[in-house]
DNA sequence: TCCTTACGAACGAACGTTCGTTTGTGATAG
DNA sequence: CTATCACAAACGAACGTTCGTTCGTAAGGA
């Protein structure tokens, strides 16, 4: 039942693995053919446009991580707790999807202007969620009180954005370990 | 007296600020000329090629950190001092140069493998005094003695290569409590 | 039979680059 | 002073290639 043919799905990963590692501009629709064993031109049967495959990876990436953000939330448990998850969770996006999260973060620059502000619009959502809980930490007293939890999200993502850049499954840092390193160093700054 | 018309220098400093903005590849010789009032033509007379323009932008980025760095481990002091320099250090090179930076950290990876491979080796020798910086801490037991100096230099440094991301010279934080923020989010972690 | 998939030729536009020519400017010679 | 010269800077046409995309057609599984 397996079919021998490509699917849109098959075009729309193999673009994130293309623009993930040459950029967007970097790829064109005949070096992503060959990625699949076909013509450029035969992209199209699965696909609108070049533009509308860039749309399709940074979405899903968007998606992914707004998942990862809202299962965080909704755990009950103290600030530093829910920031940990939320810190796991993130590093479980991009282990788990490198590709799609290295373009959503790198290429979605290059999306016309409506779209882009789209992204822009879901990454503060997403920000918003790790300053919300840094905020309820510093409300009731399980974080220092001179923390700026703007500055303080800035930093903690800033950490888990570069983690794509940097990290190596094989390496000597399993993913449990980097989880709880990036935690505590986080905490660190927060500790009263 | 000043001349009308264009230098190298022109054209090298009008290539990070384009690259920056729409990427290596997302910026064509004509676009470049645009920029300074000529045709993209009239660019080789002052450039062998559009490859030898990103390695001139690239490779100044690279001499700024690597200065910086070096300004940074002659100071004398303990080692939270030393840290604190690099970070004022590096936080200066970004806000000084912003666009030959955002080249330097998203573009480099265009380069043909050659030298791709020398910009390589000058993050790791930059990132490598931030190590010894974090390991004589440890050493002399002014940090704490369970931090991997390599895991905290790159968690230091992700925050300070995200700042080009994020920082505007015009909002509410100044660059000096950018600094202090910066080292204190560090500096924590490593608290005894 | 229809519908999806893929082909492969072709399109116009844009790409990086070359080249012969023109332009402007500063120095030099009369 | 002015005429001449040399030279760097810029032009603009053109090159061969690649780009994203279109289209008519063929093949094959439901």
């Amino acid at each position: 039942m397996v079919s021998v043919r490509n699917t849109r799905q098959d075009v729309v990963e193999a673009a994130g693995r293309l623009f993930a590692e040459k950029g967007y501009h970097g790829t064109s629709m005949r070096d992503l053919g060959r990625e699949l064993g076909l013509l450029g031109s035969s992209l199209y049967a699965h696909v609108e446009s070049k533009q509308d495959l860039l749309v399709h990876v940074v979405e899903e990436g968007a998606r992914l991580f707004q998942a990862s953000a809202a299962a965080a939330l909704a755990t009950v448990g103290a600030p530093g707790g829910q920031l940990r998850q939320l810190i796991a969770g993130h590093i479980g996006v991009v282990l788990d999807n490198r590709d799609v999260v290295r373009t959503y973060l790198n290429e979605a620059r290059m999306l016309d202007a409506e779209h882009r502000s789209r992204v822009i619009a879901a990454r503060d959502a997403y920000e918003q969620a790790f300053r919300q809980v840094i905020a309820a930490g510093v409300s009731d007293g399980s974080f220092r009180s001179d923390v700026d939890p703007k500055l303080h999200s800035i930093f903690t993502l800033s950490i888990l954005n570069a983690i794509e850049r940097w990290y190596r499954p094989e390496g000597r840092v399993g993913r449990d370990r980097l989880v709880d390193e990036v935690s505590d160093f986080a905490l660190a700054a927060l500790k009263r």
